[in-house]
DNA sequence: AACTCGTGGAT
DNA sequence: TATCCAAGAGT
């Protein structure tokens, strides 16, 4: 059984280990909600060092909710090239012009600020929590994993009905004075101790509280189904270019994976011959002999791409149809490139 | 509920 | 190389 002052002794040496082991992160160097914002759309399913020099930029770049709310799309979409979940910044933009243009500000209310694109259950509680210290829960993976080991909860946290329980868990736990280092250092301990593989128990602050390090079973929480393994597909890249020294991109369409970025003309087939059908009847002209230039394998969280790139020539470029383009190798800069096709760009030395 | 949606680092 | 997974959200 628990020590009835159980609670108070883990929100205190949970808060008190954190305020004074934090990692010096630039949002946490600032009050301004829309900034903690940014950071928080930013840091969904992606590392922390990956985010720092996106952040830095964003944040100079469109340094207020106005900045954003107005921004070319092209512009926006450029400052998150490599970033990866492009939906995240079209929603990010959308919700900042929708809170502007409403409330003026980042609303101080959950309910209200939940409602906005792109903010689901644990943007709200960690935004709502950091920024105006209001106790909501703030679920992420390293929450559910934390306290799965501290609480000896064995629901499967790959299912969604399950995080459910973890934001209970916070709300009886939360520290109402100051919910802000609460949820970051549960984010915190279990990035930096608590962590998936190996955990620093020796070095944790609650391991005394921890029910998982008492019966020894800290590798064996939290308990996570498997998902299944990506499928792959075939991917040809035909390289056309012309006789100046331009070449041929198309527009990938404004759904779906990598929606509404630039790629050399792409073919899902495993047939060179049938990419060339493909390309020369997408793009109204007569693509000549292939040549191979690059093999690589393109993984994504879903699925995986085969991609053989080849090169061909045209002898005239023509006229682009649709959301298509003929653009010289400086240009290629102005356009927003997913990672696939900056690995065949680099490979043709352009 | 299950699937979609990127990328890069760790083991 | 294979697998996991990292401050998730939309559909």
């Amino acid at each position: 059984m628990k020590p009835l002052n159980w609670k108070e002794d883990f929100r205190g040496a949970l808060t008190g280990w954190y305020r004074a082991e934090k990692r010096d992160l630039p949002w946490r160097r600032t009050r301004n909600p829309y900034h903690i914002w940014i950071s928080e759309v930013m840091l969904q399913q992606t590392r922390v060092d990956t985010v720092i020099p996106y952040y830095a930029r964003f944040t100079e770049r469109f340094s207020d909710m106005k900045e954003l709310a107005y921004a070319p799309e092209e512009e926006l979409m450029k400052m998150w090239e490599g970033l990866g979940y492009y939906s995240r910044a079209r929603n990010l933009q959308s919700a900042v012009r929708e809170a502007y243009e409403t409330y003026g500000e980042v609303p101080a209310d959950p309910e209200k600020f939940g409602k906005l694109k792109g903010v689901g259950p644990y943007t709200e509680g960690a935004v709502m929590s950091i920024a105006y210290g209001i106790p909501a829960p703030a679920v992420d993976g390293n929450v559910m994993r934390v306290l799965s080991r501290v609480l000896l909860i064995d629901e499967d946290i790959a299912k969604p009905k399950t995080r459910r329980i973890f934001e209970e868990a916070v709300m009886e736990l939360i520290d109402k004075d100051d919910p802000s280092s609460f949820n970051q250092g549960l984010m915190e301990l279990g990035a930096v101790v608590c962590t998936p593989r190996r955990p620093k128990c020796l070095l944790c602050p609650v391991r005394e509280l921890c029910g998982a390090y008492h019966e020894g079973r800290e590798e064996e929480l939290p308990v996570k189904s498997k998902k299944k393994k990506q499928q792959s597909f075939p991917h040809i890249v035909i390289a056309v270019h012309d006789g100046e020294g331009r070449w041929l991109m198309e527009q990938r369409p404004e759904d779906g994976l990598l929606a509404g970025m630039w790629q050399f003309p792409t073919a899902e087939t495993a047939d060179p011959e049938e990419a060339v059908r493909i390309v020369s009847e997408r793009h109204g002209l007569t693509v000549g002999p292939i040549d191979e230039a690059v093999r690589f394998r393109h993984v994504f969280t879903h699925r995986i791409w085969e991609v053989t790139a080849y090169t061909a020539s045209v002898p005239d470029g023509g006229t682009p149809e649709g959301r298509s383009g003929w653009f010289r190798p400086e240009e290629l800069d102005t356009l927003t490139l997913p990672n696939p096709t900056k690995k065949v760009r680099s490979a043709l030395g352009i």
